[in-house]
DNA sequence: AGCAAAAAACCGACCAGTTGGTACAGTAAA
DNA sequence: TTTACTGTACCAACTGGTCGGTTTTTTGCT
């Protein structure tokens, strides 16, 4: 595993998020990616030996850039939870597109694959309500947040673009007013 | 569409449900569901033209159940933010194993699928925003119980049974202490 | 009520296309 | 020589859907 291969591991990768985002979850197959990744199906199970192993290798990738994406906000926010909410505001619009239907097409294919994002997010939570007092209004922001997560997951949100903008600064405001 | 027919209809979306909720949303294709029924394939067709015919009956159907129980909760709750999360708290527990994966399979299939549901939680939102003075803490307990239920569907819930019980016991008191 | 014709409900073999995965000969670079 | 592929041909399984035919139910008429 050099330099070129890695290379090519991340291209696949996100060949396959592109995939999911613009033909949808169930046109995640292994020839489309191939394609996208302009490689050939040999090269992809190589790399990949099976669709399951690139799926989870998807899930790998969206959770380390969640985590990496936090940590950066954890420097200027007050808390955990102030920090999470404002980075999924952010979060949300610039890569949900992908992440959304990539995370769908784990878990219609096998939902065990999504194991990794339950423990990620069981980490998150408890970390929260460890760091809070009133852990059940925190325990509420959170997953308030979450909910509006969901809803462009599956292309759900009841809100107009203005209202969820304003919705998730309301969180963050929340979040920050909250006693540590 | 006389009686039997309408009986072989309502067979065939619960057989399609059940298929979803024992074998997950990758697997519910025309001929498991058939199977299920006791139907042959061909008559499945004839009730329902295409697998998009079918799957958007579910989801209609998954919506219509959801506003019948609601609407019987609505006569002992003191607003219709209680009756929902208190219809929910219940609903989860009963048939979210059937309707998780169902909505799951609309979704990877086609996301267009699934527009009554969105309609369907808008119309709540507005009717829930409309009644509360507080508009902002209603919002918060709804988006978190919907949070709850998409836990369930992704099978991503960082709570444990006891957890979750409480918690939904918890959005309920809030919903009923909150001013009208 | 009784009965034939028509319509609705249903069967299951079959089809064409897609999918994940294999196999393998060859190649370019490190 | 090993690693990292390419390219293509191939396969078995599965999928949504068709189609001609059969059974069941309803209807119209006596």
């Amino acid at each position: 595993m050099n330099k070129k291969s890695q290379l090519t591991n991340s291209q696949i990768i996100q060949a396959a998020l592109s995939v999911a985002a613009e033909k949808g979850a169930g046109k995640v197959t292994l020839d489309a990616v191939a394609k996208a990744a302009g490689v050939s199906k040999g090269g992809l199970i190589y790399h990949f030996p099976s669709k399951e192993a690139l799926i989870s290798a998807m899930v790998q990738q969206l959770i380390e850039e969640a985590e990496c994406q936090r940590s950066l906000q954890e420097r200027t926010e007050s808390s955990t939870l102030a920090a999470v909410l404002q980075t999924r505001a952010h979060f949300t619009r610039q890569i949900a597109g992908n992440t959304a239907m990539a995370i769908l097409a784990a878990a219609a294919e096998q939902p065990a694959l999504l194991q990794p994002v339950q423990q990620h997010n069981k980490d998150v939570m408890q970390q929260i309500q460890a760091e809070h007092g009133n852990a059940l209004q925190a325990t509420l922001l959170l997953l308030a947040s979450e909910a509006l997560i969901y809803h462009d997951l599956l292309n759900l949100s009841p809100f107009t673009a203005a209202e969820r903008s304003a919705l998730e600064q309301q969180l963050v405001q929340q979040a920050r007013e909250l006693q540590v």
